[in-house]
DNA sequence: TTTAAATAGTTTAACATTGAAGTACTATTG
DNA sequence: CAATAGTACTTCAATGTTAAACTATTTAAA
């Protein structure tokens, strides 16, 4: 395992360490999305479910900012998620903001899911034990950083950057 | 930092740790993405220059296992590689197979480019001691298991699931 | 050998993503 | 109050992604 690149100890070090972070990272949302392709949700979609669901509405922006997503991703994912009626757009009194909330149906949808994808996301942690997972996160926490430092709910799916072009 | 979510220490723990490292996944490959930028390179171009670099040619099939992508993805992303000049087509004895291999143009760019990614990465990672990276790896290596177990070659760039439809 | 199964790539439909440009609305300020 | 600046969302173009359906080629079987 690990890189076959030949450089200096730092080099091979730093490069084995960030393709097992991604792997990581891939494999373990590959393994968690099949509980939601059971009801279509993509992970995007799901994350956004996640956050209104345990931060109630909030308007597009705050979406965004809470998922590391951009705005005209948002409105895409929101869009996708209003026409399949599980969340409902309303214009704010300022009416340049639009909150975005659970409808009866996606806050159904959500509840009877996240246990699910929980119970899914342990029975791969389990494979670490408390102090290891402690430790991945500080870890994490401090590569991760340099972030606006927000980080607090939910959003166990979404999360990934691309690259679009240029 | 951390979930907002209340429920059994297993549950904060595996959720918490889970949010972290896509957190840092998330924001190093943001980070690292500007070095590629300047040459119009996405993480998937320069993933697949990078695999073609440092193994030589190889069909698509083996650059998907490589880059864990689909097939349908690496002919979208060889079909832009080869579009720019960087890497050129090629059939096989076995008619069914397709060669991949750099162009002069390609094994330019990627010798110029890839020793700056490189030192962008250590930037990143210096953030943590040769221990702590090494720890992060083995960590990141136990749960991102359940893989074929390959994993041997550059490939610091690409390598996000994502969540097609269905 | 004709047929069936397997393998490698391509195509297509749907969604994700970004960044840039555009629209609508609000706040500032001269 | 009118011009300007700023904020929130939408639209657009380009690329990425997957899964499923399809094409071409090779191999295995009858």
């Amino acid at each position: 395992m690990g890189t076959r690149y030949r450089g200096t100890r730092e080099e091979v070090n730093a490069l084995n360490t960030f393709i097992k972070l991604m792997r990581a990272a891939d494999s373990l949302t590959s393994r968690l999305s099949p509980v939601l392709s059971s009801t279509r949700l993509t992970m995007s979609q799901f994350g956004a479910l996640e956050v209104l669901f345990h931060l109630g509405p909030v308007c597009q922006g705050e979406l965004g900012r809470k998922l590391l997503r951009s705005g005209g991703n948002i409105t895409m994912v929101v869009d996708n998620l209003e026409r399949r009626g599980l969340v409902r757009r309303e214009r704010g009194e300022d009416r340049r903001f639009i909150t975005v909330q659970l409808t009866r149906e996606g806050r159904k949808l959500i509840q009877k899911i996240f246990p699910k994808h929980l119970a899914a996301l342990i029975g791969e942690m389990r494979i670490l034990t408390e102090s290891e997972q402690k430790t991945l996160g500080r870890l994490c926490k401090k590569l991760g950083k340099g972030l606006d430092g927000e980080v607090q709910t939910g959003q166990t799916g979404a999360a990934h950057p691309k690259g679009g072009k240029k």
